[in-house]
RNA sequence: GGGCUGGUAGCUCAGUUAGGGAGAGCGUCUGGCUUUUAACCAGACGGUCGGGGGUUCAACUCCCUCCCAGCCCGCCA
């Protein structure tokens, strides 16, 4: 078979699909059909170095596996998603950033940097919790992810990669790679230009220093052991220094390179699906398709290459700080919306502009709509019947209600929540019969988009003050606004109000904006706001009244 | 240098699998909501579909070529 295969292999030409899971769907099912049909449950991985901080990119591999599961499931398979901790990497830079158990970013420097620093080269497991909570810096960052996943409602088996090793679930294929280590390195030397006559397929871990080395120097397949000496590792630019020692490892005591390691899983792992960034596209896939077919004599699983995203128009990236987590995430937005953000086409390359989110939910609050009503819009139609299910996970009967993201900041301005609600009924966001739980659910928005106004300090981050700003006005202007508290004293209505603010700024000679600017003052210590009669018409009276005559 | 993926309106994206009308939402502008101030409504403006060439009656779509971005082709994962 051609290693260079892509996933788009075996479509059906006949058969369009709306929504891409359902092309990997069709895929698996027909990979399964040539087996017989027999494999239940499918099995969909995903994997990534517990290296630091799980970002939204590392999310990618967990959410293109959930929707292609979800769909499979609803096909009526069985369908595991299992997740690999890939921890027995080496740790091979200090990362900036790391983030605590709840997921709060901190600084390298706020742990103990040095510490961490004498454990390059040693495997992730083998590295302390720089937290000193875990049992290990592995075990701290799956546990973020994992926490990760279940926020957004993905149920995985989460596998250390190390407890493969030491539960022996690797044995058959360690063995059987370095039982055939001529036949893995000629396989291997196609793709990587550095294997050469001696290259071992077995990184051991140094028995004195506890570092991943590479120099292998004899395979006793009868003791199932290697010789080693420890020697230097060049990791890109820097070098891990190896402390010479010359020892002896068992086949447990190190790991397969990740070339190997990579369909070293699938076999044991009998997986039957597994996406990937477009940095394995070209590199580790084709190897391993290679290694698969010919060195462990399985077949590879269906391949899906996802494109990368950019965060705010730029790549996402640790080092540069980047980066935005799930945990951030979720104060911005509801666990659908990230959904739907990974729902949408993985083959393009995407941006996620914080400053915009508000755009995001604005087409996911569409793609709901669709959903529930068809909209003069097939593509969006199909695309929504077949995927919104999956994005939301439970579809409640009728459409759930939803105040848009920039109205939702608008009411964040005030934090009295029975005057959010007025404003969104006033406003006709909510059905009059609407049931209790479903408002407050709609109602939660408002945090978020008041968080994200705050945030972005964009134009919505405005706060009603609650206590009298210090002002300082113009005699007319001091005139006018008595004057209009007069007019709302006498129970005008938002409307009367906002008309009343016109009339009044030309009794007084003053032009229009000045009043607005005033009134803007007195309520929000800013120059601009909200629609300001209507809002001032849903406050209650007294306090307007108060506030215009700069009394409270 | 070779390969893979992407490039459609100011922004976010559909549409390219199978050639036939260039689209949506948001933003902007204008108008309405009794008279510039963000929530609501209506309309308009807005694109050489990255550039060029070719095939075709017809090309965003197929072919060639070039440009831009990311990734892979060293190591590592």
């Amino acid at each position: 078979m051609d290693p260079r295969r892509m996933s788009d292999e075996s479509v059906d030409s006949d058969s369009y699909r709306a929504f891409w899971a359902d092309e990997f769907a069709d895929q698996i099912e027909a990979r399964l059909a040539e087996h017989g049909g027999s494999d239940d449950p499918i099995v969909i991985k995903g994997g990534v170095s517990p290296s630091g901080v799980a970002h939204l990119g590392n999310i990618n591999e967990i959410m293109r596996g959930f929707f292609v599961a979800e769909v499979l499931r609803a096909r009526g398979h069985e369908v595991r998603q299992v997740f690999t901790s890939d921890d027995k990497d080496p740790l091979r830079k200090l990362p900036r950033k790391l983030a605590d158990s709840s997921g709060e970013i901190v600084g390298l420097g706020e742990v103990d940097a040095g510490a961490l620093g004498r454990n390059l080269g040693k495997p992730y497991t083998a590295i302390p919790d720089p937290f000193g909570e875990r049992e290990s810096y592995a075990a701290h960052f799956a546990a973020l992810l994992e926490a990760d996943a279940e926020r957004l409602g993905v149920p995985l088996d989460l596998y250390s990669n190390t407890a493969l090793y030491a539960d022996g679930t690797f044995d058959p294929v360690v063995r059987h790679v370095l039982k055939n280590a001529d036949r893995a390195r000629e396989v291997l030397s196609q793709y990587q230009a550095k294997v050469d006559a001696d290259y071992v397929p077995f990184n051991p871990v140094c028995s004195e220093c506890g570092k991943l080395t590479e120099t292998v120097t004899n395979i006793d397949l009868a003791a199932e052991t290697v010789d080693y000496i420890c020697t230097d590792m060049n990791v890109g630019d820097t070098t891990i220094e190896g402390c010479g020692h010359e020892g002896t490892a068992s086949f447990r005591a190190g790991k397969l390179p990740w070339r190997f390691e990579w369909p070293g899983q699938w076999q044991v792992l009998g997986v039957d699906f597994e996406p990937f960034g477009k940095d394995h596209a070209e590199g580790s896939w084709p190897s391993g398709v290679d290694i698969a077919e010919n060195v462990l004599d399985i077949e590879p699983p269906v391949p899906m290459v996802y494109e990368w995203f950019t965060l705010n128009g730029e790549a996402l990236s640790s080092s540069a700080g980047n980066i935005v987590t799930v945990t951030e995430l979720l104060e911005l937005l509801e666990p659908e919306i990230i959904r739907y953000f990974f729902a949408i086409n993985p083959k393009k390359a995407r941006d996620l502009d914080l400053s915009r989110l508000d755009q995001l939910v604005d087409d996911f609050d569409r793609f709901e709509r669709a959903y529930y009503a068809a909209l003069d819009d097939e593509r969006l139609t199909a695309f929504a019947e077949a995927a919104y299910p999956h994005v939301v996970r439970e579809v409640a009967d009728e459409r759930p209600i939803r105040l848009p993201y920039t109205f939702a900041a608008v009411l964040g301005m005030v934090d009295d929540p029975a005057f959010r609600e007025k404003l969104a009924r006033d406003e006709g966001h909510i059905p009059a019969d609407a049931d209790e739980r479903d408002i407050e659910r709609a109602l939660a928005r408002i945090q978020k988009a008041r968080e994200w106004a705050e945030r972005n300090d964009n134009q919505y981050n405005y706060r009603l003050q609650t206590e009298l700003p210090a002002t300082e006005f113009d005699t007319n202007v001091a005139d006018a606004l008595d004057s209009l508290a007069g007019v709302v004293a006498d129970g005008a209505t938002g409307e009367e109000i906002q008309a009343a603010i016109y009339d009044t700024a030309r009794e007084h000679d003053l032009a229009v904006g000045d009043l607005f600017e005033a009134g803007y003052r007195l309520f929000f210590d800013e120059t601009q706001g909200p629609r300001l009669g209507e809002f001032l018409g849903d406050l209650e009276a007294d306090f307007v009244v108060g506030r215009l005559r700069r009394e409270r």
